[in-house]
DNA sequence: ATTCATCTTCTGCAAATGTAGAATATAGTC
DNA sequence: GACTATATTCTACATTTGCAGAAGATGAAT
């Protein structure tokens, strides 16, 4: 069940390698795309832990294992913000960008995509 | 050492109603201020679990442990952001914006801070 | 069918985390 | 000083996380 839980940083690498996959990936090729070096056994650990927790899912090609994400990158990735934002930053986006980049300058491609997404999210009333 | 590290939960939640004290606050004070009802001794192992990491300093005053932050609120938060932008966002706040509220409308007092934080940041070159 | 190179599973362990009970210390009260 | 109420410390334990070695399974090569 997915109890909008924060996954452990191995297992989070994990995923994030089975996300950027553009389709079902083997174990082998986890492990290649892996910034840090794990022993083939930890590996099938920890996708065994994240099957487990139903964060993915495993078919057996043959001799291989693939995998495949149960929960979108992109519901994690909100779940996560939405917890961070509100443990730490009292919900205010504002808050939060300026706790990050007061004193810095944006890189104004940065700028300007705020702006537009600033535009459009408060334009329409 | 303040290795930049996360807290876990139990933790981060002692430390948040710590920040939140104006002055050096006492053990049984922080039983009151945490949402989640503990035992006092499960409270006392996670202060010292934080003293340890060098996140609370602790002083006797009778019998009553008070304690005060060693990290400040703004350096956690500041850190903690930083690696949930890097890690999901790709280092992109509006990335991070975006995921957060698209569909939903801001409310306007938000949107007006953001756009205030905007012009503020970008306004001097 | 045997061997080889892999890939996977099983098992195990140390450290971290979540939590509580029992024992101890201490300030205040009688 | 003895008693009480409360705060603290010590000890203990289950669960989760991080990791790896040994053993088993399987497709490929001979």
């Amino acid at each position: 069940m997915w109890d909008n839980r924060r996954l452990p940083d191995s297992e989070l690498d994990i995923m994030l390698v089975v996300w950027n996959a553009p389709a079902a990936i083997s174990a082998p090729a986890i492990l290649e795309g892996l910034e840090r070096d794990l022993t083939a056994s930890a590996l099938h650990s920890y996708l065994k832990r994240l099957t487990d927790k139903g964060f993915l899912s495993c078919t057996k090609q043959g001799k291989v294992n693939t995998y495949l994400p149960l929960i979108s990158r992109e519901a994690y990735r909100r779940c996560e913000g939405e917890t961070v934002l509100k443990k730490l930053y009292n919900n205010s986006l504002s808050h939060f960008a300026a706790a990050l980049y007061d004193g810095k300058k944006l890189k104004k491609e940065e700028l300007e995509e705020l702006q537009t997404l600033l535009d459009r999210l408060g334009g329409e009333d």
